[in-house]
Formats: C-alpha cells, sequence, structure tokens
DNA sequence: TTGAAAGCGATACCAG
DNA sequence: CTGGTATCGCTTTCAA
C-alpha cells in the first residue's frame, strides 16, 4: 500500500532515485540502494497499476499472434479471445498484429513470423506454432518475449504455455469409453499431422489409458486426415468395409463431417475432439456421442493477457493447462465464449 | 482514443463541463450539454480505464460477500476466487468483507447481510444465499447493487447472476447415465435442503431429461441428507437392504463419504456433484464413477471482479454460467484452480 | 549521481 | 452554471 512517493519523503530523497533503484536503471550509490531496497521490502512496496498503466501508454506495444485458422473453425473462438483481451488495454497502447496461416508447413510458419517480427514491428509474440527447429532456433536468436497458445514449443527463453494437455485428453477420452460399457472394442483412428505434437500425444494417452485400465480393445488403424472430409470418407467407407469387426471411431481432428458420413449404415461408436459447428449437429443428433473440448475463448484471451501483464508489472506468467470439457447432447449448446 | 481533454479543448469549454455532462452530475446548460454529447460520439469517447482507476482511489469501496461455506469445503474455491479478484485491484481502494454461516437459515442469512450492511459499512453486496421473500425485501429496499452467486435470487434490481444452470447439471447427468448403458436402472437419490431452489433443479433436470431419452429408470426414492454423513449413511444402507433392486445411486450434496460407506458391498453405480476432497479419494479408485464439477474459483472471481467493473465504467454486467465439468479418475486431479 | 518537474486521464472541489 | 486547479502513482526528461 505505500508509494513510491512515500517511500521517498521517509527516506528524505527524490521519487527519481526511488524509482531508478527499483527499476535497475541509471546509476544510484550503493548507499542509497540498499536504503531504498531495505525500506521498499519492510513497507511491502507493491506498484500501484493504475499509475503504471497511465505511465505506460507513452511506449505503445504491439503484440503479434501467429494462428493456424485458415480453414479451421477451431481457432474462431481463440481469435475472439485474443480480440477480447486487446480491447480491455487498448487505451493503454496495446495492439494485435494477426497472422491468420493454413495449415502446419514450417516456411509458412516462419515465414508468418518473420512478418510480425519486420513487417509489423511487433514487440512481443503469442504463437500457435508447430515444434520445429528451424522456428524455434530464429525466435531464440530474438529478444522478443514469447508466449506460446494452444500447442507447446521448445523453447527455453518462452515465457509460458497456455493451452490443454493432450496426453490427459486422449486419457480421459479412454475413461469415457470405458463408462460406455464392457463391450469388446475395435477402434479407428483418424488424426491430425504428425507435425503437431498435440495430435500424436493425444491418440498416445488414449491409447496408454486403455491398456493401463485393462480394457478389451484393439486398435484397427490409425490415419491421418488432414482435416479433409473426402479423405475421411474414403478412409472410414473403406476400412470399415475390410474389417467388419470395427465398432468404433475415435476423430480428434478436423474432416469429422466426412469421416461421419462414411460410417454410414453401420452402427458404429462415434466421439470427437471440440466442438466446431460441423459437429454440433451431430453431438445434437446424437450421432457422434460425445466431444472433448479445450476452452478456446479462454486460451486465446489468457494467452494475450499475460503477454501484456509482463509488460505492465513485469511478472513471468505460469503455464495455464485449460480445461478438458466433455460434452454431450446435454450440454453442446452451452456457451463456449465466456465473457471473460 | 480521444480523451476528455481533448474533447474540452475542441469544444473551447474546461473538462470540468465535459465530465459533468457524460457523468450526468452537476447542472449543465442544455445546449453545452447537446454540444459535447454529439462531440462525444462523433469521436467515439471511451474513458481511459488507467485514468478511471487512478481517480477511483479516492473513494475506497468495499464489497460484502455471503458464503454458506461452514461445514462446506466446495466454497473453498469460491472464497478463493473472490479473494484473488480483490487482490487485483485492492490498490485502488477495494476491499472485501467475507461473511461466512452455515447451512440455509433464513434468519441466520438475513443476520449476516445486515451485518455486512450495517457494520461493515459495504457498498456492494455479493450472496450466495437463499431465494426467501424475508431476504430479497429487505435488499430490494437497500439502494446497494447485488450480484448474486452460486444460487440465484428473485431480486428484480440485481445487477447479474454467476453461478450454474442446475437444470441443465442435472441434464447432464442424465446423460451420462445413458452413456453408461442400457441396463435397467433403479435410482436412490440424495440431495440438499429445499431451502436452495438449485438442489431440486438439479433433481428435476435429471429426471425429466430420463424421461425425454426414453432412459428405463425408476426413482426408488429422493432423500434430504442435511449434508450429514451419518444420516447419509444410514439412509443408503436402509434402502439398499430395503430394495434389493437399487442399482444406482445419485448423490447431489455433501455427506458422500457416509453414503458411500452405506453403499458398501453393494454393486451400485455411483455419481455426484463437486469435487470437494471428500469425493475426490473415491473417485480416483473408481468407487463413484464421475462427479460434475462448477468452476467453483471462477464463480468466486467473476462475482466480485463484476461488481468492481459496475464500479470502475459503470456497465451492467451479463449473467454468467458457469461450465459443467465432468470429472472421471482419468481428469480429477487437473486444477480447479485456473490461475484466472 | 541526484533532484525537480512535467505529463498521462479522470475526478473533486473551490471560486467565481 | 462554469472554469481552474490539485490530486492520484508512476515514468521520463531536463537541470544541477
Amino acid at each position: 500500500m505505500v508509494t513510491i512517493k512515500e517511500l521517498a519523503e521517509i527516506l528524505g530523497i527524490s521519487r527519481g532515485t526511488v524509482d531508478r533503484v527499483l527499476h535497475n536503471r541509471g546509476k544510484v550509490s550503493p548507499e542509497i540502494r540498499e536504503k531504498v531496497l531495505a525500506k521498499a521490502k519492510e513497507l511491502n512496496y507493491q506498484p500501484n497499476r493504475a499509475g503504471l498503466m497511465l505511465a505506460l501508454r507513452k511506449q505503445p506495444r504491439r503484440i503479434g499472434a501467429l494462428v493456424t485458422s485458415v480453414g479451421n473453425p477451431f481457432f474462431d473462438p481463440v481469435i475472439e479471445g485474443m480480440k477480447m483481451a486487446t480491447s480491455e488495454y487498448e487505451d493503454i497502447g496495446f495492439s494485435l498484429a494477426l497472422a491468420e496461416v493454413k495449415g502446419f508447413d514450417r516456411s509458412t510458419h516462419l515465414e508468418a513470423i518473420k512478418h510480425l517480427v519486420e513487417d509489423e514491428k511487433c514487440d512481443a509474440l503469442v504463437l500457435a506454432t508447430i515444434d520445429d527447429r528451424m522456428i524455434t532456433d530464429y525466435l531464440a536468436n530474438l529478444t522478443l518475449p514469447v508466449i506460446a497458445v494452444n500447442s507447446d514449443i521448445s523453447l527455453p527463453s518462452k515465457l509460458c504455455y497456455v493451452g490443454p494437455d493432450y496426453y490427459a485428453k486422449g486419457a480421459l477420452h479412454a475413461g469415457l469409453l470405458a463408462l460406455a460399457g464392457e463391450k469388446k472394442r475395435r477402434i479407428l483412428i483418424l488424426r491430425g499431422s504428425e507435425a503437431m505434437k498435440g495430435h500424436g500425444d493425444i491418440v498416445r494417452g488414449f491409447t496408454d489409458t486403455l491398456v493401463k485400465k485393462g480394457i478389451d480393445a484393439t486398435i484397427a488403424g490409425e490415419y491421418d486426415t488432414s482435416d479433409d472430409n473426402e479423405l475421411s470418407e474414403r478412409i472410414v467407407r473403406e476400412k470399415t468395409a475390410e474389417d467388419e469387426t470395427i465398432n468404433t471411431l475415435f476423430i480428434t481432428t478436423a474432416g469429422v463431417s466426412g469421416a461421419v458420413k462414411g460410417a454410414a449404415g453401420r452402427n458404429l461408436l462415434i466421439f470427437t475432439s471440440d466442438d466446431v459447428p460441423e459437429t454440433k449437429n451431430l453431438i445434437r443428433s446424437g450421432r457422434i456421442k460425445w466431444t472433448i473440448c479445450q476452452e478456446p475463448f479462454r486460451q486465446g484471451f489468457e494467452s494475450v493477457r499475460r503477454m501484456q501483464s509482463w509488460f505492465i508489472d513485469g511478472i513471468k506468467p505460469e503455464n495455464l493447462c485449460t480445461q478438458h470439457i466433455v460434452k454431450l447432447t446435454e450440454n453442446i449448446d452451452s456457451e463456449y465464449l465466456s465473457s471473460i
């Protein structure tokens, strides 16, 4: 509750000097430095956010965000969240530069990131990108703060990760499958690109947990559908024709409607991940039994907000693991866009 | 992006006058008033939050909160959320007065609320209370802003409600029960006090949905356990002895460990609401198959935060329906205290 | 190396 | 009814 001004008065020095000590800028004599630090600690000095924000607007900050939203409606609420967080602080000089790309090609991603840094002159990066050396090496050589959102990257200097634990998500799918009965399972899996580590983690979490729980299940096959509906449809149709024992379909990627079409006429238990519009109707009708969402709005909101806090009060943000929200017919229509 | 100062300069009048117009306080000549409003709209004037906050600390605000937390660990994270929201803005003069009571006795609640208003001199109320005329009549005669949290109240003047849709929660339980197999169900229900409307709504949502989905299920009985473990245990033991066809136990209240003890030796499918510590171990071990949580931390955080926003920028907050989080063994240990 | 002062946006109060 | 001014906490810049 003590302010810089009060601290200065108590110590009989000027506010400027106290400020210089507390922020390690400029030269201050060691004795005064010690005295200030001691007193600040004693009186538990905490900077006032309002004052901080007011002074901060002199140096506008641009936050660059990369999302693989092209052709993937999952990212729509993520972007909404980012914009919402930006609008809360735009009057103190924060702005958002959005780079939207399609898929997981590393050159495309690198190019988009370079655009944010070089053309948009961003002061910070919030990235939903792939964990590739070409990209992390480039980022490691920048001095910009980076937050990973939705999919984590191996960058020691990153501030934090905001997004789901994909392995746990796969495990939860297995838990639901166990709940759904002791029937013998033969499972066909449609998954997303290997380039994005999370896609593999979901499947691993799923299969590991099936084994751990001793569930009577086997995997009939695991295919990357490249988020393509026609490909998904063909795979499901062919595989279920080849192997009549397949009774379960696990779709962890886009291309859901194609896959479901391919399963027409067959009595499969189907479950998916996320509640993109394509999925919603199929959950409502009961054709898809459940889906597990991952708070996309919050991912966007929190990633940008954490970057803002980093600039405002310099506290290194902690990782945020978003919740896994199980959705059935009964709750598919509840709001995903919580108004925070 | 335009400020009051700029507005004043453009119009050739003082900042004080602009301020008076924009806040409807003090007297201003109609012509000037019109001019100011027109210009403000034209230039899309938005108050700057930093400036607002800085000026606001001159009038400290005390927010009074009532929670039925005594003997009910569900409210622990709610309180944490309230404290977290308070700490974010305490440097601009917000403080929290917490009144903790046990159970749903209306006189106890009214007394606690009066204490907040009269003794603690609170400027606003955030209440987890019962929807009783004695209480709402008292509140209606106050001029303080009120937000209902966790359980809604019939108070026309309340700003908003933050908490779950209990009926939907019951429906989701029914959805999960349907997922768990087509077995014929005979269900024993343990529920909380009628005084709290939500308790009844859960059961209604549950039974309505069982019927709607055409599930082969009957209710063996529905009992208020008063959150008491010994009573729960006795009821479960007696009822399951009387009626050997009972194969399902739905516990929507505290006293979970007692109820589970009473079910010892019997092969019941058990499910509950919320993940209080008492429940956690039983979910881990698989004795309880699932529980549905309701973001308690967020309820506390958002209710207080909404009240703060009401004071800071005067925007009437919207209702917030918290999500229903299905928890199985696989995700019972993921964090409930999301750091927002 | 340190002090003093201006400025950020909004409010409150005192004069006129 | 209106204008002017001090104030809030912090940063930054200019002098000393």
